[in-house]
DNA sequence: CATTTGACGCCAA
DNA sequence: TTTGGCGCCAAAT
């Protein structure tokens, strides 16, 4: 399989009101160090089957959305991913 | 095939 | 708490 697919898979596992770090879905994928290579396929992915607005940055900010920031914030929090 | 780019992560000032 | 710098890796050009 490829890079992308593995992360998909691994983004698609997220379960509502739960995000998980670009470092985590890496090391998930078998990539330890591949952060910003995960960050690089999802932004190249619109499928919305994949829920890739839980996948935040390891300091706890929300990192980016390739709908907009303010859906991404959003969405976490209709979901109580925050606060 | 070689470079550039960037939704990252970590650490030192 | 902010900045800046560097290593990392796959996608895009």
């Amino acid at each position: 399989m490829t890079f992308k697919s593995d992360i998909f898979e691994i983004v698609k596992t997220i379960p509502e009101g739960r995000t998980l770090t670009y470092g985590e879905v890496a090391r998930l994928a078998g990539h330890p160090r591949a952060a910003r290579a995960v960050g690089a396929v999802l932004k190249t992915n619109f499928n919305l089957e994949i829920p890739c607005h839980r996948v935040i940055k390891a300091d706890g900010t929300l990192g980016g959305y390739n709908r907009g920031i303010e859906q991404k914030k959003e969405k976490l929090r209709l979901e109580g991913a925050l606060d």
